[in-house]
DNA sequence: CGGAATCCGATATGATACTG
DNA sequence: CAGTATCATATCGGATTCCG
């Protein structure tokens, strides 16, 4: 058998836990949650609320436990009227989002080049199924 | 106003290109063709079907159209009987994997850590529901 | 072989209303 | 304030079938 302490994982394979795992941070909102308080550092869920346009309730609170469940971010309540909770990122937290920065930043440098490719790729799409002339 | 070229991003807003962009590059198909094409740089639509375990061909289509749309990879057909269609990162593509690799790697190599967590977590959820003795 | 087209169920997601 | 509960829907995603 494998020397203990050697595990190796394949995140080709379904059920891979690496795969698993590849699943749960392809995530929009965990994104944006991850990038949130990676810059912020600490925040209540009302600002999250305000600052992630369009997230509901429910995915906001949803996001949040799925990265608290992976170790990923802290949640933190204080026993106050009304109430007030916060969340930040644990230590492993703050190395994703070090990662992901990297990956988002990189892509938002190249919004253009990818909108850019998609109009050329819609256009050469449309002029292949659209008509000669006027039908 | 703006000095002209310099386009201001905010991934938080709903209707901004760089969240339609993360939105489209979170993706879990997407990261695993980008890996594959990353790694072993020029593939057939039957080589990644064989190595994305549990791809349908619709999703592996729709993963690489996407892909070619917005200039990630680039689509080679041979006119040949049987057909052979060729896939192969972009420079684009290849930028884009690098950071990827690094953020993927990471998350392979702390998947312990988050397992961990999690079963930690889910303990202690059982732990708040589950009643003091035998009912 | 490399898809396209279709069908269909599971699930993700969003809007809304409500509560401690 | 910080969620939870509920409902409606959309989209995802898989299986299947067929074609150049």
């Amino acid at each position: 058998m494998e020397s203990k302490g050697f595990i190796s994982y394949d995140m080709f394979r379904r059920t891979c836990p690496s795969h698993t795992v590849l699943e749960a941070l392809s995530n929009k909102w965990l994104y944006l949650v991850v990038m949130a308080l990676g810059r912020r550092g600490r925040m209540r869920f009302s600002e999250l609320q305000k600052l992630l346009e369009g997230v509901s309730p429910k995915m906001l609170t949803q996001t949040l436990r799925g990265l608290e469940r992976d170790g990923m971010l802290q949640r933190e309540v204080f026993p106050v009227v009304p109430p007030r909770v916060e969340y930040e990122l644990t230590p492993l937290g703050r190395e994703f989002a070090r990662l992901l920065v990297h990956m988002l930043d990189w892509s938002v440098a190249h919004v253009p080049d990818i909108l850019a490719a998609r109009a050329l790729y819609d256009v050469a799409a449309g002029d292949a199924v659209t008509p000669p002339a006027g039908s």
